[in-house]
DNA sequence: GCCGAAGAAATGATGTAACATGCAACAAGA
DNA sequence: TCTTGTTGCATGTTACATCATTTCTTCGGC
């Protein structure tokens, strides 16, 4: 019987085909996150609809969706355009961004089992692996990981989500300046004081790595704007 | 000659009559706010499509936004609904807001103008006489006037749209306590601390009576819901 | 009386057409 | 040449029809 159980346990939702108007979202985001789109570039509704083949209504939904959460920023007449990497912008996220997954660390400290510190440890070291590698992309990828599997822990799903939309208003810029940062060995040295630090369950030093975590990317987008702007 | 010009500028901009998704947005968001859902109602396309007399796609795009807000809830299946009135999601909201609007006072302390200062003691005192006139609902308006021209002071505009995402995620909690919290005097005599540190510039005492002021709130619904539950 | 299956109703998802609005190129007149 | 009015296209908005899925109802058998 408990073999049974075991099987049932160890499968995996069905592929839960998603709708369309989900899989346009997601194509959107993952677009503007790898930085396919020009910043302030408009996307009307007609042309995401054509390019992926689906109707109006998807594409508008999609589209609305990730205005809505600041992926995309719609203007009073509601055309849509990718936002434009500003270095007010990236100043406001980055508070905000300490404010809440300084919260979210904290509350993730009170809660977190040894067994989800060994997986964020462990996540780490892939990181560190990843690094050396230099594979960028697999090393954010798990950066993201990393970073949840913290915020997870909170147990606060608002936060979580909150903390999601704002990674996401980010993302766009994170392949800005990747590879440049990963090889910076600063942000390698803070996770590793990150997963010390919970190792101790010391919850303000946990929130200051990852103030220093998160600045560290900002100064680091910044400098690259700066680059940018200049060049 | 210099009378038609001054007829032009006696003329005001038209008044650009919103979408019908958005009115349905308002309506929607407005009776939430007021409790007139019961919490866990299902909100059908069908039905809020019938009941404002629009078709479907205005509907379901108020609701799906909403939804996305937080304001309301969304299943796996694409049904929406009323969130429920929970200790916990009392409990988190409020952190999330402590660490939001802290900041938020903080920033406007650094950037806000005397005049600005005086305006906020200027609604203060208009909410101190509803108050005392028992005007409940006029004096919620004035809270909200409140505190988002101290938040609008930071000069964030993201910061300010995440704050007022939970004050409408929290907001269809605050008919339940009105008129009861507003005859606490602690809510009054805590809105006098926030004037007052703010003449002094005090961002830390800003910040401190901020966190009081959403404490207090916070008290009064998780009273209000212990009350329901046991009675 | 309880359970389950078949059917019916409700509901969300998607596509399509018609409509309204805003914008820009273009033409006519001063 | 500059200004202004016009026209056509691009685009958002809304309604409606249709399909697929979920949910409810009902009825028959155990």
């Amino acid at each position: 019987m408990s073999t049974m159980i075991d099987a049932l346990e160890s499968l995996t939702p069905v592929g839960r085909s998603d709708t369309l108007a989900q899989k346009v979202r997601t194509q959107l985001k993952e677009a503007v996150m790898a930085g396919r789109f020009a910043p302030g570039e408009k996307l009307t509704i007609r042309s995401i609809a054509g390019a992926l083949e689906v109707s109006l209504t998807p594409a508008r939904e999609a589209l609305y969706n990730l205005a809505s959460e600041g992926v995309l920023e719609m203007r009073p007449n509601g055309s849509v355009y990718v936002p434009e990497l500003t270095v007010d912008r990236i100043e406001e996220l980055t508070k905000i961004r300490v404010s809440l997954e300084s919260l979210a660390a904290r509350e993730a400290v009170r809660r977190m089992t040894d067994a989800e510190i060994a997986a964020i440890a462990a996540l780490n070291d892939l990181i560190i692996a990843r690094n050396e590698e230099k594979n960028y992309s697999a090393l954010i990828a798990l950066n993201w990981q990393f970073h949840f599997a913290l915020y997870r822990a909170s147990q606060m799903d608002l936060l979580v989500r909150m903390i999601e939309s704002c990674w996401l208003m980010s993302g766009s810029y994170l392949n800005v300046i990747y590879p440049k940062f990963g090889e910076i060995s600063e942000g390698i040295s803070n996770h590793q004081q990150i997963v010390r630090a919970l190792e101790r369950r010391d919850a303000d030093r946990v929130a200051a790595a990852i103030t220093t975590d998160i600045n560290l990317v900002a100064d680091a987008l910044i400098g690259a704007i700066a680059h940018r702007d200049k060049g």
